[in-house]
DNA sequence: ACATGTGAACTGCTTCACAGCG
DNA sequence: CGCTGTGAAGCAGTTCACATGT
């Protein structure tokens, strides 16, 4: 398959969203001109994202929405039901355990690790907070598909050198550094001073 | 001033991150290729991104790391005491309010709003949780610079648009929808269930 | 000799515009 | 006629390569 941006699969995820939410209200067609304005976006671009992947569209009408939704999922993998362990059992790493954007997706939160001894043993909303001695072990067992990072950045690059050495291969990365990780591997950092930062530019540099 | 890419902003953040890790030090010096693989891009990508804003290498030696740095966030813009609110005291919200990497740069949480009326009145890590009823009275007498919407995405919109309509002209946004803004508004979103959706994709789509 | 600064080439994403089809 | 699907054009960001300065 031809290599699909990055960009395309942010808006993918956009349009899932809104037709799910076309879905329930039982809309039966949608047209690429809907989507991009809910997704800022333009319909050429909307129609260049899904031609990617194959015709969807009938001319004249638009997408058929339980169709097209069900495509989207299938192309994102969200059919698929999903492991996912959390590094770290501080403030970020607690509000993402109870996230339910994840559940509903199919990102099953398995496990929680952390080094201080205070928080091993306890549960965030429902998720077991174990020791990061154990890592290497449970990983091997439960092979969990995706690993979250919720640590402070010095911390970062060791940890995620474990996480990849064990057999995770895809990370998502909330510690403020950029990591380093094999080729074979799936990185997002986010990265929320950075984000601030960049309004900051913004409300310093707007002419 | 020429339009600059938000990528090139990004860059500017992480190289600031690497150049205060690198005056800690004491290093009196640092090379466009050392710059380039701390942040994983390249040495021309990093002269680049810097020539924008002028000429501050010694050719053959390098950056002077103090006055890098003081320069970075000087176009940053974070030698300024930016105040901000959260909208949303959820679990989001908490962490947030609670993060450090925010106060350590200059950004000053001076307030949070939500509508439960348990929380109101509550504190997250020193941050008062008010009424958002008292949301426009609030802006017009604290002028926040930023505001960090952390509620759910059905509602972000029209919180959104008090926000702006209050006189608030950046906004960071986590809830998982796109938001429509004046373009003199400054917006950024973090989404991150399309992230891990993207790490779904890269999954599922790997060769 | 070494590392910056930068025009030029390149790559890849976005937008355009229209043919094709229901 | 309306809206999709898609080559072609346009544009923006990245990489190259080398002249320049220390």
């Amino acid at each position: 398959m031809k290599r699909i941006a990055d960009s395309t699969v942010r808006r993918l995820s956009l349009y899932l969203r809104y037709l799910e939410d076309a879905e329930g209200r039982g809309l039966p067609t949608i047209s690429s001109d809907e989507l991009a304005r809910r997704g800022g976006t333009t319909s050429a671009q909307v129609r260049k994202d899904l031609s990617f992947f194959g015709s969807f569209g009938k001319r004249g009408l638009g997408y058929a929405v339980p169709e097209l939704a069900s495509r989207l999922r299938e192309i994102l993998g969200l059919q698929h039901d999903w492991r996912v362990i959390i590094v770290g059992a501080g403030k970020i790493g607690a509000a993402l355990a109870g996230y339910r954007g994840f559940q509903q997706r199919g990102f099953r939160v398995i496990g929680a690790y952390d080094t201080n001894p205070e928080k091993i043993g306890r549960q965030l909303d429902g998720v077991t907070i174990h020791d990061m001695s154990q890592l290497e072990r449970d990983v091997a067992r439960d092979r969990p598909h995706i690993a979250i990072l919720a640590i402070p950045g010095e911390d970062a690059q060791r940890v995620v050198d474990r996480v990849v050495r064990a057999g995770v291969r895809a990370i998502l990365n909330f510690a403020p550094v950029q990591l380093h990780v094999p080729g074979e591997v799936a990185l997002k950092t986010v990265n929320m001073a950075m984000e601030l930062e960049g309004l900051s530019f913004a409300l310093t540099n707007r002419d």
